[in-house]
DNA sequence: AACTCGTGGCT
DNA sequence: TAGCCAAGAGT
């Protein structure tokens, strides 16, 4: 005991669940999010919002998994869907190679599984797109195992209250903090443990300014005690992202416009756009797009009025996009260079999956449309 | 082990 | 503004 600290102990006792977790779990079931993936154990359910919760914040999944529930409510119904239909339904949520692995697993577990999502975390890392933290997660919360989760709140959180100095990132300080966790795991609990963590990181011990004052575990926390529960975690920094110069061009024939569709694996893989590439040293933007039509699909063009200048920032880029109005010369396009390729009416847009900067070109059209053609 | 893979909100 | 970084996984 430390009475002249006035701080707990941090070591329960083995097998048992320690003062801190019961405290944790109080404040859970008082404070909990309210959240449409809460209140059920359906493991299809929980596995579906842990994959689009990767990497991605709880108000902005919310929508697409009300919609995705709707669309796909069982893994039978998404194991039948097509690709494409998956895809537009994760079209603005990024990082698509997640809903591509969670279509793919979702027909190998129907194929494979007998329809069973497996409960353990060895078989569920199995499954693409299922990692330590997505195993850990489905295990606990769907299936009640004893699994520690290791997600971006339980590493701020962990880091903060067992006041770890390593790099949270790296192998070591992940090591250390899941090593903690588990001393700490409720038997029995993990589901609730794990996610009253990812509450107290979300609502109290957020990445700037926590509010220990709220906090059911300040008289727990070590880098509290030690006041310096904001240089923790301890992080490294990231490079700064290259500028790159990208062209596309929209190319009318009969009232369409032509489509490729990008190679299924890489950046926004499986997804249409309108076709172009990289800006190369000493190139002009129309020269630039010239030879990238040439070298995708084996045509010439010719090019006319810019569309528009389009900026984005991905997480290890930034991207200056110039869009031309543009038609064929010569040749007939092939997709060389791309999965496919089609050619869609104004009105079919909406249909093909795109990456935030297409749909913005695809929403530009339609309004210049709009503005030719009144009436409709 | 380090790099890739989206998007949006916040400061 | 530019940087940071979210319920991470794959390679």
């Amino acid at each position: 005991m430390s009475a002249i600290t006035g701080t707990k102990s941090s070591k329960p006792a083995a097998g048992s669940s320690s003062e801190l977790a019961e405290r944790l779990l109080i404040w859970y079931r008082n404070y909990r999010r309210v959240l449409p993936w809460r209140g059920t154990n359906d493991p299809y359910a929980v596995w579906v919002s842990e994959i689009m919760l990767q990497q991605t914040r709880v108000e902005t999944v919310i929508p697409y998994y009300r919609r995705w529930m709707e669309q796909f409510p069982t893994l039978q119904h998404l194991a039948q869907a097509e690709e494409q239909q998956v895809l537009k339904a994760w079209e603005g949520l990024g990082y698509y190679s997640r809903a591509r692995s969670l279509h793919r697993a979702a027909r190998l577990v129907v194929e494979k599984y007998q329809g069973q999502i497996p409960a353990s975390t060895k078989e569920l890392m199995r499954l693409p797109g299922v990692g330590r933290y997505t195993a850990a997660a489905v295990a606990s919360i769907a299936f009640g195992q004893d699994e520690p989760a290791l997600d971006g709140n339980l590493r701020r959180v962990a880091a903060r209250l067992f006041n770890v100095s390593l790099p949270a990132r790296s192998p070591e300080g992940e090591a250390q903090i899941l090593a903690h966790l588990r001393a700490h795991l409720p038997p029995g609990q993990a589901g609730n443990f794990n996610q009253a963590l990812m509450d107290l990181g979300a609502m109290i011990c957020t990445p700037r300014k926590p509010a220990c004052g709220d906090c059911p575990l300040a008289e727990w926390c070590q880098s509290r005690r030690l006041g310096v529960q904001e240089e923790r975690p301890v992080l490294t920094r990231r490079a700064a992202p290259p500028l790159i110069t990208v062209t596309a061009a929209v190319i009318w024939r009969d009232g369409k416009v032509l489509l490729t569709r990008r190679p299924a694996n890489g950046l926004l893989g499986g997804l249409w756009e309108f076709p172009g590439g990289k800006q190369e040293d000493g190139e002009t933007l129309v020269e630039c797009l010239r030879r990238e039509i040439r070298e995708e699909l084996g045509v010439e063009i010719e090019i006319g009025e810019p569309l528009g200048v389009y900026r984005h920032a991905y997480t290890h880029f930034k991207v200056t996009l110039h869009a031309f109005i543009s038609r064929l010369r010569h040749g007939e396009p092939q997709p060389h260079q791309a999965d496919d390729m089609a050619w869609a009416a104004l009105e079919e847009l909406s249909r093909f999956p795109m990456g935030k900067i297409d749909r913005q070109i695809a929403a530009d059209l339609l309004k210049i449309s709009r503005s030719l053609f009144p009436a409709g």
